[in-house]
DNA sequence: ATGAAAGCGCTAACAG
DNA sequence: CTGTTAGCGCTTTCAT
């Protein structure tokens, strides 16, 4: 009753069936030359006796944790939640564990986690980066050691390192031609300090669209922050405070336009007549700020299911050919547009 | 070079040193009868050599598997991102590792997990149930064979598992007590669809404010949902369709809440003064959504923490006395009143 | 303060 | 198809 029950193991089994452990084992893990009435006897015992097969025993002796570990910047929005959803779907039904940690952003937690995450000897790893980060050397342990890693949404370019991501190129150029041809002629970009790959790319998108349309980017009014909340006000402040005031703002995440644009709402700023806005990611806030805000949707769901499945693949050694000759897999992407941007109905 | 180098262990570093394994184990967990001087020798060759320890092998001696289960609804808010960073600090200070999953608020997935997560033997369960879930019978394996099982936020009622949470009646009641306060007459209350103790909660708080200010419920205006974000369209469309509208809506979750007034809001209901909203959790939306929504605020972060210490107290036997004579913890919450609730200013 | 030895429960050659 | 055997790398008595 309150003392828990001895543990059964295959011993055990292997006892009350008057046959050998090994037996025991392969039936249970389905091996194809086990005798299907053994089999299915083996299973039964197991089932009647309350066996359940113990994952450390069988990690040593494959030298195997069965953990997948996934580094993410922050849980907290329905596209990472997302993303978690779908690899977690592939890893569980491929058997693994998986182990979540989110660096909030931050460079030292993201090398903290990582260092960790390698003594705790996972099987692969799954990596969105910090917004901070601008190396990645803190990874080279796993590369060294052939621990199959993989790159998601926020990437990083490296030979040996699939990376699972959206065009962000074409995205904030799609987004910038928009607000263009919306008959915005100053258009602000806020994005981050460091520019990893990720913002790297939008702000390339963004310029390129800025120079196909022969108008030149006014180094004022570029701002760049650490991308929070606190960021989106002072990104606004900032733009309060220039005598000559954009007339849309490219923001290169939605969290951070949201509130940026309620700052400048409480400063009688009125949008998009006054300033535009167009943002990052189609968060749930993009849907509910006034006015809605011009994004760039793209699907966690799958982006995890991609990035597992790769991740599979390198672990088994196996090729579905998902990645054929780059290590860079483009996931679909589009533009919403909505009335924050919406200049002429 | 591409090929990784062996994986040195303890006898490795036995070997380089001249001493015995189990002094080199005892060495490496600073176990007090080493001497000082082999302690540093050996803790200096570990680190030269590049040794990591094998924590498969080592779960297997001790036979713990070092990981600690989180089953949550949905990691997609702030709350439960700060959930768990808290629960992540303090496990992995203790030197536990996380497995998280979320139950996407659906009963079968959460049994599944939970099967899962026996079958992987987490050392302990800490579970924020599912909006659906009605019983927890699929917790009892872990109680019976004594792996310590805490439930947070969305608590089960269980002589052996603590619960931390927040007075939910008590918040409701002050919530409810607000609207009544600003001249509401017909409050309206949007719940899920089976009562959980949570819900139930906030309910009863709900039905007791009215009574003592001599308020009659019209069960007319109780609307029991799964409270998605659909179920809010669909509970603004009921109300819609009443032909004696209430004069405000108190919705169990911010989510919910939110699609609800915008629904509400496209067809031509101001708020607050045809109809004001309050709703629960303080959710991100809640600041962003016009007009702000009153809600009641608790701490996710505060609330991990706790939760981690307490699983990790039965973990060690130990009791810090955070609880006391009941299993039940609660935690500070706050109402926060915003214009979706202020008829008079 | 250190060492010898056993064993946690499983899997994988290898042999039959 | 099944059994024998060895060992994954660590911790922990029990001696010394």
């Amino acid at each position: 009753m309150s003392t828990p029950e001895k543990e059964i193991t295959i011993y055990d089994i292997a006892r009350a069936l008057n046959i050998s452990a090994a037996t025991v084992s392969r039936a249970l893990m389905d091996h194809p030359s086990v005798n299907i009435n053994t089999k299915k006897r083996v299973q039964e015992a197991a089932q009647e006796m309350g066996y359940r097969s113990n994952q450390m025993a069988s990690n040593l002796r494959k030298r195997k944790s069965n953990i997948i570990g996934i580094i993410v910047g922050n849980l907290n929005s329905s596209f990472m939640s997302n993303v978690i959803a779908g690899v977690e779907k592939e890893l569980s039904d491929a058997g693994y564990n998986l182990i979540i940690s989110q660096s909030l952003d931050n460079i030292n937690k993201e090398i903290n986690i990582a260092q960790a995450m390698y003594n705790n000897r996972v099987d692969g790893l799954l990596v969105s980066l910090a917004y901070e980060t601008e190396n990645a050397d803190h990874f080279e342990s796993f590369v060294k050691r052939g621990i199959p890693l993989v790159y998601f949404d926020r990437v990083w370019p490296h030979p040996q390192c699939p990376g699972i991501e959206i065009d962000n190129v074409k995205a904030a150029y799609d987004i910038t031609e928009h607000l263009v041809t919306q008959g915005c002629k100053r258009i602000a970009h806020v994005t981050a300090y460091r520019l990893s790959s990720v913002a790297a790319d939008r702000f390339a998108g963004f310029k390129k669209a800025l120079e196909d349309y022969q108008m030149t980017f006014d180094e004022n009014l570029l701002i760049q922050t650490d991308l929070t909340l606190q960021a989106g006000i002072d990104a606004a402040k900032q733009i309060l405070a220039m005598e000559n005031r954009p007339d849309a703002v490219f923001v290169t995440n939605d969290a951070c336009a949201v509130s940026c644009m309620q700052e400048l709402k409480r400063n009688g700023i009125r949008i998009p007549q006054d300033i535009a806005f167009a943002g990052f990611n189609n968060d749930t806030e993009a849907s509910i700020i006034e006015p809605n805000l011009t994004t760039v949707d793209y699907k966690g769901y799958q982006m995890g299911e991609v990035a597992a499945q790769i991740l599979l693949d390198r672990l088994n050694q196996t090729d579905n050919g998902l990645l054929k000759t780059s290590n860079k897999l483009i996931q679909p992407s589009e533009i919403i547009i909505r009335d924050s941007s919406l200049k002429r109905k």
